[in-house]
DNA sequence: CTAATTTCTAAAGTGGACTTTAGATCAAGG
DNA sequence: CCTTGATCTAAAGTCCACTTTAGAAATTAG
């Protein structure tokens, strides 16, 4: 039988500049769960090569709008630790997909509804569409806002 | 002549109640200077009718994924406290239909690219035109990371 | 008038995504 | 071996858009 090759693993320094990352960003995401390091000897951080796709598959989604829960939640539907194959990505991409669609669709309603108001600045809390476009008046409460294209109801 | 009308003020509560914002925003956005109130007799806050529209304003503006800061300038290029007028919100919805436009943009553009790499999975900081859209590489040092849809470059 | 309700202020807390700090330890080059 | 330079940890700080808290004073309802 052929030894096991043991996996060529990487500082966390190298990971950071290969990401573009800062050094901290990863240790947050380290601790957040989103990716995992062994440790040598002497405590530090070893990632795998592969790390550097799922940190940027991380970087990918963020940029996409996807909280860092959303993505670690996606993550975890990886079988332990592994960084998305092939078969993976198709079903990832396919519900980012759809979320982007979503925000999509949600500005360019928001934008013909401006396209209608250029002129009128009623802004009417009663009679303008822009304003209450779905429902605003619903949340009370505590709890971070809901940000632009998020759709806040489930 | 006439005598001079006194202008009907309201409560904080009643703005508050009238836009669907909490007592506590509507406090915060004065302290940030992006609403006016005189205050009475008893030192409580006594804001125009107006300024049920000023805020609307703000809240469309919040949705359409402005900041408070961007909300701030725009409103200051107003004459002395004035709530937007018709030509007001003219050049107002012009510039925010430019911002949503650049927004949808990035969105649009971002989503092809993904169409693109269904089944590829790549991620290949160096190929994949996922990554690196424009040009992740560049910022460097401390402040908050750009969020999806603002273009990072000037 | 009294009780209930609203409003007041300043300061501290929240959540997300990180960064900064401080002091200690590890690893690598000369 | 010794000196840089990278890395370690835990805790605190930052930014935004607010909310919560606490205690006091004003207003309104009955």
């Amino acid at each position: 039988m052929a030894r096991k090759r043991i996996p060529t693993t990487v500082s966390i320094g190298f990971l950071a500049e290969r990401t573009g990352l800062a050094v901290s960003a990863i240790r947050y995401y380290e601790q957040q769960g989103l990716i995992h390091a062994e440790r040598n000897a002497g405590g530090h951080r070893r990632f795998l090569r592969s790390d550097i796709r799922r940190v940027s598959f991380i970087l990918i989604a963020q940029q996409m709008g996807f909280s860092l829960e959303d993505i670690r939640a996606e993550l975890d539907r990886l079988p332990e630790g592994r960084t998305p194959t092939k078969r993976d990505w198709e079903r990832i991409s396919k519900v980012m997909a759809a979320a982007l669609d979503q925000k999509i669709e949600a500005l360019t309603r928001m934008r013909s509804r401006l396209t209608g108001c250029i002129g009128c600045g009623c802004l009417s809390l009663k009679a303008c569409k822009l304003y209450n476009p779905e429902d605003r008046a619903a949340r009370h409460g505590t709890g971070p806002r809901y940000v632009m294209g998020d759709d806040p109801s489930p």
